[in-house]
RNA sequence: GGUCGCGUAGCUCAGCUGGAUAGAGCAUCUGCCUUCUAAGCAGACGGUCACAGGUUCGAAUCCUGUCGCGAUCACCA
């Protein structure tokens, strides 16, 4: 806000003149509801360099503020908290300056640019509720990012290869009897996703099998057919048999095909995609060239390390004895390849479960030793797990919720709920449909966004998620009720030729939330962090609903008090609208 | 065991760089639809900020320790 640099500035110099002390910093802070004013001067601080009683040293820089800063017309002083009262015509001011709402809360646009990774899913099965929050934290911080100014790729890798995948493709291979996301109606991913169910079952029985005939429990489970069959197709895909890798590409692209319906659903989109089937065989160079430098070093045994001893850690593997590379080697080589594909990239956001906090504390020193600039701008968007009332969610015993199953299960509450309140009964069936997806979305979205992301998160599925209070589809219906307010007012007023009139603390209150937006962009910016926006718009739309529910009526106020709400209306729209967009949340005009 | 994270109202969560009497929603109770959307508004009730020390004018916030929960410590990804 510039015009606390302003006071900040007079504050420094009243000191200097009236008691001859120079202060480094004025604080400030949003003055409480209890007491008159709009901002508030902690004086405490000052002590440190001004001796004397606090309330008296307030008393005085508030005098020398009323005379010196026209912005300033009252003030009062509690304990050591010097509030000030500001003008109106101060606050006017501020819709004059946003009266063209296109940059609203957006930063000057920056040259360098910021990958975002996400989503990173396993090809074996759907996505599932911990994809969902995942795949909402990066979306909406690339997003945020790019309002801060910042150029943004949002990317994702995604593990094409490995055991898991051949598990898949050998029950397929075994039991599909050819069948396809076509010929069955499933989405591809669905489709095998069950085939990996199909693997685990016929594993189990074998292993079941296998301990009856007098096997130990860990011969067993190594010894099973079905598991030695899907670790010859593995070879056979690293070797690259034509037949296998035919198979693995046809019911890999099923998976892609039923993500991107996902993705879409969702609203969420990304610019590149990664494949480690591609990038796996990265970072082999980028080892040893720093081993050349003395980043690494190789064991007796042929195995490149890394010593981080000195930063707290242990020693690190970067290279197996073999020669081949573990999953830090590939993380290296595909960090590094993609500055390579995007020369701009000057940092990067990995939005990654807090189960890997460690694995990325290891990277990014790596990175940093050999000496990358970009990475020093490195950073694990790390988040808590999504537990059910009933515990983790785990796969293998059919717990995990899934994404589309839950996405359609909460437009299902949402047309419940509107049904039941009959507002829109003159829609269309295909609108009934767009906005109850649009409101279970969002009350989904918002559910998982205005959370920290490191807490976990207890999601209750049966229950649902509320639609009354902190929630995405309160928020919606202020936005929709803000249109009606419009649709009603006709075309927009102008404020221009407004001079003075008295504002009441409601409605300051709302213009204050709406000055602080471009800076709540900031903070979540620079903190990766959605919650911060979404907390934020909760604030901004109850004062804004207290305010105009206690209005009376506009036709009963002068023609400048009413223009002054509808532009207060629309403001408050557009900073919805702009503050969900970052969430990836709609705004439906009507609900 | 080492390291990291979390612990705030019955439940789900806010609480920015330390600031005034710790805030919301749900649940429970009280009022408000002849006026722009009651999916709303106003109010009541509800707290040893896990515990114990420390730092200072001032601590939910910073430091140390204890307890509880979780994650992680593979030539897996």
């Amino acid at each position: 806000m510039a015009l606390q640099e302003i006071l900040s500035e007079k504050i420094k110099t009243a000191v200097q003149s009236l008691y001859g002390a120079s202060l480094e910093k004025v604080e400030f802070q949003a003055t409480r509801k209890e007491f008159e004013g709009d901002i508030t001067v902690v004086v405490f601080p000052m002590l440190k360099v001004v001796k004397g009683n606090p309330v008296q040293i307030g008393e005085n820089i508030g005098n020398y503020l009323v005379e010196h800063v026209a912005e300033v017309t009252k003030f009062n002083v509690v304990k050591g908290f010097l509030n000030l009262v500001l003008s109106d015509a101060y606050f006017l001011k501020f819709f004059t300056e946003i009266s063209d709402f296109s940059n609203f809360g957006k930063g000057a646009p920056q040259d360098d640019a910021m990958m975002v990774e996400y989503a990173s899913p396993n090809t074996n099965k759907p996505l599932h509720l911990g994809h969902i929050r995942n795949v909402l934290l990066g979306y909406s911080v690339a997003e945020i990012l790019k309002a801060a100014g910042k150029k943004v790729y949002k990317t994702q890798i995604i593990n094409d290869r490995g055991i898991h995948i051949c598990k898949s493709m050998l029950a397929w291979k075994t039991f599909g009897n050819g069948e396809t996301p076509e010929s069955s109606g499933l989405k591809g991913d669905k489709l095998v996703g069950n085939y990996y169910v199909m693997f685990d079952k016929v594993y189990k029985e074998q292993i079941a099998e296998l301990i009856a005939k007098g096997k130990t429990e860990d011969e067993a489970k190594a010894q099973a057919p079905f598991l030695v069959e899907a670790q010859e197709m593995l070879r056979k895909w690293e070797a690259g048999d034509p037949k296998t890798v035919e198979l693995w590409k046809m019911m890999n692209g099923w998976v892609y095909d039923g993500f991107e319906v996902t993705y879409k659903t969702i609203g969420v989109d990304f610019d590149s995609y990664y494949y480690e089937s591609n990038t796996y065989l990265l970072g082999k160079d980028n080892i040893m060239e720093g081993l050349e430098r003395g980043v690494f070093f190789k064991k007796e045994d042929g195995s490149v390390w890394c010593d981080l001893t000195d930063e707290g850690l242990d020693e690190k593997i970067v290279l197996r004895s073999d020669g081949t590379a573990v999953y830090m080697t590939q993380d290296i080589g595909t960090a590094i390849q993609r500055v390579k594909d995007q020369p701009d990239i000057n940092g990067m956001i990995y939005t990654v479960g807090n189960e890997q906090d460690y694995h990325f504390k290891v990277l990014f020193l790596i990175l940093k030793k050999l000496g990358y600039h970009w990475a020093e701008n490195l950073y694990h968007l790390s988040y808590g797990m999504v537990d059910l009332p009933t515990g983790k969610m785990k796969s293998r015993e059919g717990t995990v919720v899934d994404a589309d199953d839950l996405v359609t299960e909460m437009s299902r509450t949402a047309k419940e709920i509107s049904e039941d309140l009959g507002k829109i009964d003159d829609f269309s069936e295909e609108e009934k449909a767009q906005l109850y997806h649009t409101i279970g979305l969002g009350a989904l979205k918002y559910y998982i966004l205005k959370v920290d992301p490191k807490k976990r998160i207890l999601f209750n599925p049966e229950e649902s998620v509320d639609f009354q209070g902190n929630t995405g589809p309160f928020i919606q219906y202020t936005y929709a009720r803000i249109q009606a307010i419009l649709r009603h007012a006709g075309a927009a007023p102008s404020l221009n030729d407004v001079s003075e009139f008295e504002l009441d603390a409601k409605e300051k209150e709302v213009v204050k939330r709406l000055q602080m937006f471009p800076e709540t962009i900031q903070l979540a910016a620079s903190q990766y962090s959605p919650a911060i926006i979404a907390n934020y718009t909760y604030d901004l739309v109850k004062d804004f609903n207290s305010f105009y529910q206690n209005v009376s009526i506009l036709s009963a106020d002068t023609e400048t008090k009413k223009n002054f709400r509808i532009q207060l209306s629309r403001a408050t729209g557009e900073v919805i609208k702009t503050a969900f967009g970052l969430l990836g949340i709609q705004v439906p005009d009507r609900m």
